[in-house]
DNA sequence: CTGAAAGCGCTTACAG
DNA sequence: CTGAAAGCGCTTACAG
């Protein structure tokens, strides 16, 4: 056993079986079992060879390497929402103009992930651009160790410096909803959040109260409500709002989904919007303008932000490029669901 | 050189260049140099082992070809419509469950499908599920040389023997959506379809007319109204027919999105749906349940129709087997879209 | 469970 | 331009 090499093999020569076997203290025949799958190898050893497999990248020879992959994996938690759709979208025309194709993988629970990344490994991959999605330090590692570019879009925590992300300017979004409602002059306003745990959403939240506390208004806590971004949640949320003894002239959505939900639980109190209740979303997708009435909102640019994800992806090949943050402008698209609030 | 050996290699066991060598009647390490595209090979000889490479379907060792791909690719016109989007997570759902990963590839226009062509060439793919997406003759030929599986979804033409497709019952939607407004009491129905050239827009229609003339009802063409299935298209259309000298008092949409473009129109033309005018769609996206008023429609199976697609594809692996035609069924779906005619 | 040794498929430096 | 021969990287049947 010697010194561990340095993980890229500088002359840009493979690495062979020969190598891992000796470094590992073993014999090419047990590495290539354990490449195998074969059961004869005790657990200890398979670990071990494992491991420096893992470590320096190995792959077979003839089997392409993640760098001349023409696939770039789009991994989220699920598709069930219109935003990972517009993101997929992008991504794949963007991915395409390069040549590239997006493959889809949707990631709800831990033992979906081992599996992915068994698939990646197997299959190669020329990057990775994870919506939300939270890894493991380990899984983590093993990009890092794989030298795979790897880009966050609307990253859920602050992203460690090792990572490229991808957002928008949410707290500036939220100041402009929040903004524009006081213009109409509202001064009840509610808001209801995505997951307190997803950093758009307290971004969101943060542009709000900055919001109402600029116009000098006081932020009430009653008026906050804590939702999951679905239009059953914003729904419940909103007849909670709206049966308060002092209900809100306006709600705030965190999204867009949320906003069909308001809507909805203003019809079922018998409230007329913007009449009664003026309504601002987030997001603005393509259904947005359609609803009745056309959604007031902030727009999020999915599309700009996939295209930008794929390209810093690219350009982020050599694996020792810097990381990139970015965060494209929200705009407010003032539409018909928000009005000078009722006079009481 | 002896008799060209059959293109499947009958015993599984993959052709080596040993063997082309020998069938070319050259040496292995010509056989060599002509696949690793080296100079010294004369134009004669070179022609002559390509030939024999590609006949044979040679492949490098570790080299996968489409039979062990992890790769399904799913090919459609755009990802703008909720439909698409809904059968792309049916599928990579299905395919996930069976450890492969969807490729997305959007196909507007001919250049790319080429492009694409070329890209599952090199990379490989387990089989192509198609939506609506039609392919040249020259296409389809080398789909079938390749003996690659192929499921068209929803097929825009009735399908040729040789392509399995999955469906939707279209006709008995449309006639059950008619029948339902024909119960409720309305005599002038508008119908405002797809592209005339799907196969699932003539279907309806048809189940439509049938619908009409089960009840004794003739089929009034000035109700009957083209459009694309988009909700600005189901808009225009709806503007017409609602500004018809005898204008209808039921419209049934094409699909959901129209659907949701005539819920516009009604509101402009200042009529209350349902009170004014009843409203039924076709596809019953997942937001269909959350409009206002939420849409009575008719439930197309998309998750299941993705997900019986990627069954027939891994099924039909076997380039013998058989092909397949399957339609799911469609079902009504009340909400609060549709009531009782305006007592005129 | 391990590895020495035989062997397989492919590549390449070199002689002709 | 061709191929015999050496050699490389990997796998596997088998002895221990």
């Amino acid at each position: 056993m010697s010194d561990p090499k340095p993980i890229r093999q500088p002359s840009g020569k493979r690495i062979t079986i020969a190598e891992i076997a000796r470094q590992s203290g073993v014999s090419t025949a047990t590495v290539s079992k354990v490449l195998n799958g074969r059961s004869d190898v005790s657990p200890a050893t398979r670990a071990l060879v494992r491991d420096m497999i893992v470590t320096h990248g190995y792959r077979k020879p003839g089997v392409s390497g993640d760098g001349d992959s023409r696939v770039i994996d789009v991994v989220f938690n699920e598709l069930d929402s219109p935003w990972a759709v517009e993101i997929v979208r992008g991504a794949t025309a963007a991915a395409q103009a390069s040549g590239l194709t997006v493959a889809l993988t949707a990631l709800s629970e831990a033992g979906e992930r081992r599996v992915w990344f068994d698939h990646i490994t197997s299959r190669g991959t020329r990057g990775i651009i994870l919506l939300l999605y939270e890894l493991t330090a380990k899984q983590r590692a093993e990009i890092v160790a794989r030298h795979l570019p790897m880009v966050v879009v609307d990253p859920s925590t602050e992203p460690g410096p090792e990572v490229s992300s991808v957002g928008a300017t949410n707290w500036s979004g939220g100041l402009a909803a929040t903004k524009h409602l006081i213009e109409l002059g509202h001064r009840r306003i509610g808001m209801i959040t995505g997951p307190r745990e997803l950093l758009c959403s307290r971004a969101r939240l943060d542009g709000y109260r900055a919001g109402l506390e600029t116009a000098g208004l006081s932020v009430d806590d009653e008026l906050v409500r804590s939702s999951d971004f679905r239009v059953h949640g914003g729904y419940e949320q909103a007849k909670v709002l709206l049966s308060l003894p002092d209900p809100p002239t306006a709600i705030f959505a965190g999204n867009d989904l949320s906003a069909l939900g308001v809507f909805r639980a203003a019809r079922e109190v018998g409230l007329h919007v913007p009449d009664d209740l003026s309504v601002v979303g987030f997001h603005d997708l393509p259904l947005s303008a359609w609803t009745t009435p056309a959604l007031t909102t902030v727009r999020q640019p999915l599309l700009q932000m996939a295209r930008m994800a794929v390209r810093i992806l690219l350009e982020n090949q050599d694996p020792d490029a810097f990381h990139r943050r970015v965060e494209l402008a929200t705009e407010l698209i003032v539409r018909e669901s928000t009005a000078i609030p009722p006079a009481s």
